[in-house]
DNA sequence: TCTGGGGTCCTAGGACCC
DNA sequence: TCTGGGGTCCTAGGACCC
């Protein structure tokens, strides 16, 4: 055993960023997502604890919020100031010697040398979020576990501002009884795949043959979900740097496109914005794969390998271009995107 | 209640090769 | 005389997460 597993996640995090700049909203419901108005297209990206208890949280659409929440304060995303934030926390937490692995803006497993000795990690956790709270002035949660699985599900139990551990010795007593989506990992599909198995909660799948789960679920995934039911496996925290694997644009239109010319030159300006990124940040584009979602909830995606030699932003457009011809269905648009996928370096 | 934008990973079918 | 089996790549879609 390696010690303990930290999961830390910022509390309402979002939300509690653009309250320390607007104090005077403190103790309202706040809602933050799309561009601040909530007649318009658009989810939100954080609700504070104050809106959640009108049934408002993320990724409802603001129309839902602000009929749910009509007393809502709704701000605009400003995606710098969360990053300028996120850095500030990560940087904190590296300065405390921990093994750092991000996990989004606001989230990270830790471990540390500390760890491996200490007999009561609650006191470690205790003294992250006080370092994390003065130099942040933000609050957070942190779940303790053998694994990262068991931390990242404790995380959940100790909000806000908490510290809760989930181990082998009590998975099953916190959630033996519990839906199986519970788990990270498990989304309402699976969950209701499961169902249909017979298989409700974290304990009857703990207790399944995984082979039965294969023809469902095929090779790989029947075992990991086993696996998850069963308290996760002992990956270590890594503090390498991560590589991602594809960079991308979206935009979903507040008016549904009808004019295909516009569809393209959307794609075309997408594809061009992201070539440069990707070259700039010295990536070899590998495919890039087009976007459409159709009104009115319709999604579709082709894709066009490009060629060994390094593709340059006129391929990459040129590629995009490609793959958008083969979209046949001329209906009202409403979202395109843009995805590069990467070489591995 | 009409559903954002950033990603990751897995699956399955077809092409193609030996 | 319609018939193998494995491996790899490409493509589209699905599910999930923050």
């Amino acid at each position: 055993m390696a010690g303990w597993v930290l999961h830390l996640d910022m509390d309402q995090f979002i939300a509690a960023v653009e309250l320390l700049r607007r104090p005077e909203l403190r103790g309202r419901p706040l809602v933050v997502g799309g561009d601040g108005d909530p007649t318009k297209r658009g989810v939100v990206s954080t609700a504070s604890y104050e809106a959640r208890a009108f049934g408002v949280h993320s990724g409802q659409p603001l129309r839902t919020a602000a009929r749910r929440c009509p007393d809502a304060v709704f701000l605009p995303v400003d995606r710098q100031a969360y990053e300028v934030a996120s850095a500030s926390v990560f940087a904190t937490l590296r300065g405390s010697g921990a093994v750092v692995e991000p996990l989004g803006w606001d989230e990270a497993f830790l471990s540390h040398e500390a760890l491996r000795r200490v007999p009561d990690p609650e006191v470690f956790a205790r003294e992250i979020q006080r370092r994390v709270r003065l130099t942040t002035r933000l609050d957070c949660s942190i779940g303790i576990g053998q694994t990262k699985l068991q931390a990242k599900i404790a995380t959940g139990f100790g909000k806000p501002h908490g510290v809760f551990r989930l181990t082998a010795a009590n998975w099953f007593g916190v959630l033996g009884d519990r839906g199986t989506d519970v788990l990270w990992g498990i989304g309402p599909k699976t969950a209701r795949k499961l169902a249909e198995l017979g298989v409700h909660t974290v304990r009857e799948l703990a207790a399944t043959n995984p082979a039965e789960l294969t023809v469902a679920f095929g090779p790989a995934t029947a075992p990991w979900l086993w696996r998850l039911a069963n308290g996760g496996d002992d990956s270590p925290v890594t503090g390498e740097v991560w590589v991602s694997r594809s960079a991308g644009q979206e935009h979903t239109f507040q008016e549904d496109l009808t004019d295909w010319a516009d569809v393209r030159d959307e794609v075309a300006r997408m594809a061009a914005d992201v070539g440069r990124a990707a070259l700039a940040d010295g990536r070899d584009v590998k495919q890039v794969v087009v976007k459409v979602r159709y009104a009115p909830f319709l999604t579709e995606t082709h894709g066009r390998t490009l060629s060994e030699q390094p593709a340059g932003e006129a391929a990459i457009v040129e590629a995009a271009m490609t793959a958008l011809d083969r979209f046949e269905r001329r209906r009202p648009v409403r979202l395109v995107g843009v995805r590069a996928l990467f070489r591995p370096d």
